[in-house]
RNA sequence: GGUCCCGUCGUCUAGUGGCCUAGGACUCUGGCUUCUCAAGCCAGCUACGCGGGUUCGAAUCCCGUCGGGACUACCA
């Protein structure tokens, strides 16, 4: 694009957990930077440090690294253009709104909440647009002496001049708004601290940010900051480029929300969604490589990844998509990756204590079932029969081997397999094969089905020989006895 | 209400005037395979919001219309 280097920030307001449509954001952000060679920031705004808490900062990065979104400026990093915390830079937003009341771009208003809100209510019963009436523009001497007189607190607004701005949206091109619908805005509070119309034009000029990729909820905002911008002495050819990404919205085409589909990327986590799988999955939402292509590595994803290539429009969140994504990842897992993904679950979940026993056991167990999960959460239910001290068969599936059938063929099971030599999935595969499909002319759903849940307490299981030579001769024989 | 943005299968998307009787993926339905569940394979359903133009020709360009969303804070 230019030869400028590339600079782009993510900068979120951790109000809450980093949701889907954070994330999204965050991952064109880094994928963009890294498509380019550029630097990708991770800047806090907690300019609202009443909804801003600690907690959610750190949950923020810790979400963002495990999502594996690395930054190269910002917290934990650090950087040349420090602090990353917007709560840390206050001095710098209080240099430049002085600044600003000095040039006349901003004056001091003394206007209560109260009244602002009697002229926005007169606005919208006279039908007209709401916003900030100019009230204390060109205040006299007098009556700020006046208002101080009467212990008000001022806020500094910025003036807009006449006209109007228009600027190039990377993803819509251009776009136009007047003046007349953009009012003199807030950027100091009453209080003396910033917000985040001051603080997002500050931090990004002196951030050098030169791309501004973010929510499609800014876009109404970007007038103001382009105004900060020019209050600033900025030159337009330095403006940073504005690309605004379409909302991921709920199934019933809202905004995504705890209603409608989890949000939350911690959520995700403990659900046993693999981070690839997420990402890959949340790529795909307002963006496409361009051919049939759809199952893409990171690394994949910042090689083939362009804003040129994003749309416009909204897309919806489809869990069902994202899980068939995530079983995709799964099933692509070495053993060993699968298992260090899988361990924290066993774990956590009491299936097993992380003896080297157990752990050999899990290595073995687990490429019986690699293809049959979509999640990590599913993995403990599913080996939980291997470890369990002591067994039960499921209520639900008791009554399926209480008949006589079943009884006879767990009787002639039990008796053929005791006489088995060498325990491996194939002997027991041909020796009850043999008894129970030719022997007894059973079908071998039927036949097997009874020895199944015997053995795993369940009449879904993994395959059930492979299962048996997993769990050993002993306990397999012992659970089929239990339930003669 | 105003301003701005958006509009291809149920969903995500490919498509930038002829290759489109609109392709892929997910979902769904049916089938094959099969020791359950999966996985895999095959098949099927379903879309260019609507109306006008421009053009030999439009999903693609223009206008209008309808619909959806965002913003309209001393939130971000």
């Amino acid at each position: 694009m230019d030869k400028k280097e590339v600079r782009v920030r993510f900068a979120p307001s951790p109000t809450g957990d980093l949701h889907v449509g954070n994330i999204r954001t965050a991952l064109f952000d880094w994928a963009y930077a890294r498509h380019t060679g550029g630097t990708f920031i991770f800047r806090i705004e907690d300019t609202d440090r009443e909804r801003v808490t600690d907690e959610y900062i750190q949950a923020a990065i810790d979400t963002l690294k495990w999502l594996g979104l690395t930054w190269d400026e910002g917290p934990e990093v650090g950087g040349p253009n420090g602090p990353y915390l917007q709560s840390q830079r206050l001095d710098l937003y209080a240099t430049w709104a002085a600044k600003f009341l000095e040039q006349k771009d901003a004056y001091k208003c003394y206007c209560s909440a109260d009244e602002l809100e009697a002229v926005r209510e007169a606005q919208r019963a006279a039908n007209q647009a709401p916003g900030y009436n100019g009230n204390c523009r060109d205040l006299s001497a007098d009556q700020i002496v006046k208002f101080e007189a009467e212990g008000r607190k001022p806020v500094i607004r910025m003036r807009m001049p006449d006209g109007g701005t228009t600027f190039t949206d990377l993803i819509r091109g251009e776009v136009s708004f007047d003046h007349n619908f953009v009012p003199d805005f807030v950027l100091v509070r009453g209080d003396g601290s910033p917000l985040y119309t001051l603080a997002v034009a500050v931090d990004d000029v002196l951030m050098k940010v030169t791309h501004v990729l973010r929510g499609e909820d800014l876009l109404s905002s970007t007038p103001r900051q382009i105004r900060v911008y020019q209050a600033m002495g900025v030159k337009p050819e330095d403006y940073p480029v504005f690309a605004h990404l379409p909302f991921v919205m709920g199934q019933d085409n809202t905004k995504l929300s705890k209603r409608n589909g989890e949000v939350s990327i911690a959520w995700y986590r403990q659900a046993g969604y693999l981070p690839e799988a997420i990402c890959n999955y949340l790529a795909l939402l307002g963006w496409s490589p361009g051919d049939d292509l759809e199952n893409i590595s990171m690394k994949e994803l910042t090689e083939l990844f362009t804003v040129e290539r994003v749309h416009s429009s909204p897309a919806r969140f489809d869990m069902k998509k994202l899980e068939a994504i995530n079983g995709d990842k799964i099933r692509a897992l070495t053993i060993d990756e699968f298992m260090t993904w899988a361990l924290p679950f066993l774990t956590q979940a009491g299936v097993i204590s992380g003896t080297p026993e157990e752990l050999a056991l899990v290595k073995q167990a687990l490429p019986i079932i690699q293809e049959r999960i979509t999640t990590l959460a599913e993995i403990p239910p599913m080996l939980k029969f291997l470890f369990v001290k002591e067994f039960a068969v499921d209520a639900d599936s008791l009554p399926k081997i209480s008949d006589s059938q079943s009884k006879e063929v767990l009787k002639v099971s039990y008796e053929q397999l005791q006489s088995l030599g060498d325990w491996t999935h194939e002997s027991i595969e041909g020796v009850l094969r043999a008894a129970l499909i030719d022997g007894m002319a059973l079908k071998p759903r039927i036949a097997f089905g009874a020895v199944r849940i015997a053995v795993t307490g369940s009449h879904i299981s993994p395959p059930l020989f492979e299962s048996m030579q997993l769990l050993g001769r002993d306990k397999s024989l012992a659970r089929i006895k239990a339930s003669l």
